[in-house]
DNA sequence: TAGATTGTTAATCGATTAACAATC
DNA sequence: TAGATTGTTAATCGATTAACAATC
């Protein structure tokens, strides 16, 4: 706990805690849309599938955030977690590559906005595509662009919504252009430098997993 | 090992083993189609962001696939997974809610179809979607006649490709048509009875994550 | 043979779980 | 006060890691 409060400090969290945090994050903010104040323990665990147990303990490691008897108010541990993942008042922008079905879905959801990551441009390849609004003020772009757009955006984070053929080569000129985080939608497998994070959506995964306690 | 070796029996997995080793099987399957024959445990590390020494131990927890010097044959791997996984040659079918965007990027896609599952109906309440083919012999059908298609097509999984603001009730129509897994891509929390398992797709909770060690 | 990588052990670390006093 | 839920401990279980002989 002592070592825990030096939490606004230059300690990195352990991974997992990391990660759990930012599903708790996930959960609090949509309960705050749906109009709930406060949360139990017990509920987080059900929309987590974290232990009602652990979840208390990873957030009474940064202080005592909830009332007993009550629970956790959402936007007091929103405002928290925030802090202790440093992303509370930030802004973080968003390329997204591939303005297809996928990218044009990706782009025009609120799913990443909701913690203050923006898309900020979009690129493809097919001339029909170029010049076309993808949402209010976002249109798309020649891919020949994306490394002037990048350095001047700021971007931090590459979406790959391409087709798995020409994933391999986006992700090099992300890369390239400096980015460190990929987060990739196409199926391919991709060979990055040490320094760069890949995440590799993969929804058949999460189904062969439940699949499998439907099964057994 | 011996308890292990009862791979075919009844025993359950430890979810940790089940959802580790439906990883490697979607890393082993897509290394399959760019060609490799073989793969060692330190690659499936790098792509799975498993360690290569706990690979290791999961899979010779079911027998001895590897070859000392060489790595793991590929296709030999993936029908050992299948098998212990339960997925070996049966199809399962998936039922998908929402023709919008999302829903054809879904639906034209080959991610699910890899690992047995298919795409065998989709559904919306739109008009003009209805009729519509979303894919060679797939067309979008009303909502309405859901429940006597996923009785006669034996739909074991609810995929929702739908606004949030219905996905809760379609959850209710799944659960009441005796569905027991559903893949949420709303943002929506949804009830269930503890009987169903609903994984809820999060890409900000990846992206969070992510972006923790890159700010720290 | 030389190099690479598995299979396996042992030691450490983190997660899970049950239990319950504190307290809202 | 009664009921609910947190914060916290302790015990167990599973994951991680380093190390290395076996062997392809």
């Amino acid at each position: 706990m002592i070592e825990r409060a030096a939490q606004g400090s230059r300690e990195r969290l352990p991974l997992g805690v990391a990660a759990r945090l930012s599903r708790y994050l996930q959960v609090l903010t949509q309960a705050k849309k749906m109009g709930r104040s406060t949360i139990s323990s017990q509920e987080l665990a059900e929309y987590t599938h974290v232990n009602p147990t652990q979840i208390r303990r990873d957030l009474s490691g940064f202080g005592k955030f909830g009332k007993r008897g009550v629970g956790y108010n959402v936007d007091a541990l929103v405002s928290q977690i925030r802090k202790i993942l440093r992303t509370a008042g930030r802004r973080h922008n968003i390329a997204l590559f591939g303005a297809g079905r996928l990218g044009q879905a990706i782009a025009g959801s609120e799913i990443f906005a909701d913690h203050g990551f923006r898309v900020v441009a979009v690129f493809d390849v097919d001339p029909d595509k170029i010049g076309m609004e993808v949402r209010p003020g976002l249109r798309v772009q020649p891919y020949a662009e994306m490394r002037r757009v990048i350095e001047e955006e700021g971007v931090v984070v590459g979406v790959l919504a391409v087709p798995s053929s020409v994933a391999q080569q986006v992700a090099d000129d992300l890369v390239a252009a400096g980015v460190r985080i990929i987060f990739n939608y196409s199926e391919a497998l991709l060979q990055v430098p040490p320094e760069v994070t890949v995440h590799t959506s993969s929804p058949a995964v999460d189904l062969l997993y439940a699949l499998y306690f439907y099964l057994t």
